[in-house]
DNA sequence: CGTGTTTTGTTTGCTACCGCACACACGGAG
DNA sequence: CTCCGTGTGTGCGGTAGCAAACAAAACACG
């Protein structure tokens, strides 16, 4: 359970949410900081247990799926660098109905659940940071539920493709179809399709499991407006403070 | 703007939120709550305004939708007596993309913006009871997406019906198929042909606007396990304080 | 170098839902 | 009673995504 490997260089904040702290709170919290190595498929919660400690990913990405009772999956939203895996946590319901997934192998740190509910309860601004952060997510779920009902693969497959992409740097993802498959909740064969149609018109470039994005802004005119919708909540609800 | 009608009876607590409130603060809160009327199509809060007020349904319903640049609709989610309408005014963002609609006429309480937020951030059992609500209505939004992705409409219309079933007195519902449609997201014409089947069976009588559920078990057992997950959630998060 | 595994590409029906067009039918207003 | 508006039922062709089966690459490793 515990096969984390603990990293000794705790790399500081390339974690949007944990850079956005107060200096003096940051420095307050390093030594509880736990760097983490999240591994491809690694499940970081599951549905319905509690959980041991809330994740800041740095260079990882981790998707929240709802699986269900026949296998099938669906991705709730997905968190990067910007955010921060188990609200459920301070949010006072200790479980959800949902798993969190690393699907892109990467760095992270951690916090043990008891230490985050007890800075959350001293309702200082970490707390009104981490309920602006959870309303974001709020908007990513649902902006989901709309697409999942009226957009087309193609275009889901942007908006995914593009809310990765802006949870990591670089322009290269790692990771086959049939993860993307079960992302998105479609068969292997729709995304296989898809990503030859946006390989032809040279939007990306799709090698076993690599994906390198060509043009960025191709895709962004080829998606629906789900993406543009749920990045302008976050940039909203969360202003980027390297930026001042 | 202000076309609520102000009712005088301040309808007390049949709103489970405020009945879960402490005693002594519910009696503090009373002179502040303001009754009103709500009719059907009334719009609460329109995507990205700031909200004026909260407001409490009591025997109305309340449904959280999206409306896309080509008109099209989707429910995120929906709210009766179980909940509050407007968690982004304490969430911290004022504002969100999507739009509150009455779905269902009747009665509701509300209050005023600012004595919310000064109540949230008393950082009390108020507090966490309403963050406790929002997670419940975080896994609505959840399963919203998953059960858009996956369950033929016939489920969906079920779990629809169950959830404002569960949001209201009584097994009518008062609800043309046009606007069932728009709250799915899916042709009127699709939810005629769901609806007759149900009918067929002997779940539901549908006239003309009105739904009576004539089997309220068999439509359990024929909607697919997002009713089950999110009744279960809002079960565990809000215990029912009146059966103790 | 050959063999097995992983990942991607292709094919053939099939079904649920869409978009459109239109028929009907109930019920209130005159 | 008649008319008209709002709801509801139906039919038709089109299509996106499904399910299953299979082919073909790319790679990994003995």
């Amino acid at each position: 359970m515990e096969e984390n490997a603990i990293i000794t260089i705790p790399n500081a904040s390339k974690n949007h949410l944990l850079a956005a702290l107060p200096a003096a709170k940051l420095m307050r919290w390093q030594p509880q900081l736990e760097a983490v190595e999240m591994s491809l498929g690694q499940v970081l919660y599951e549905s319905g247990s509690a959980l041991s400690h809330v994740y800041f990913p740095t260079t990882s990405i981790v998707s929240l799926l709802y699986v269900m009772q026949n296998a099938q999956s669906a991705e709730i939203a997905v968190v990067g660098n910007e955010g921060i895996v188990g609200v459920s946590l301070f949010m006072g319901g200790e479980t959800t109905p949902s798993r969190a997934v690393v699907q892109s192998a990467g760095q992270g740190l951690r916090l043990k659940a008891q230490l985050m509910k007890d800075e959350f309860d001293r309702a200082g601004p970490v707390m009104h940071l981490l309920l602006r952060y959870t309303q974001a997510l709020i908007t990513q779920m649902a902006q989901t539920a709309v697409c999942n009902r009226h957009h087309a693969l193609d275009q889901q497959l942007c908006r995914w493709l593009l809310l990765s992409l802006d949870r990591l740097s670089g322009n290269e993802l790692v990771m086959t179809q049939e993860l993307i498959a079960n992302m998105l909740g479609v068969r292997r064969e729709g995304v296989t399709e898809a990503a030859l149609r946006l390989q032809h018109v040279g939007l990306i470039r799709y090698s076993r499991g690599h994906i390198t994005v060509l043009d960025r802004s191709g895709l962004e005119k080829r998606t629906c407006e789900c993406y543009a919708v749920v990045k302008k909540e976050y940039d909203r609800l969360l202003p980027d403070k390297t930026a001042t």
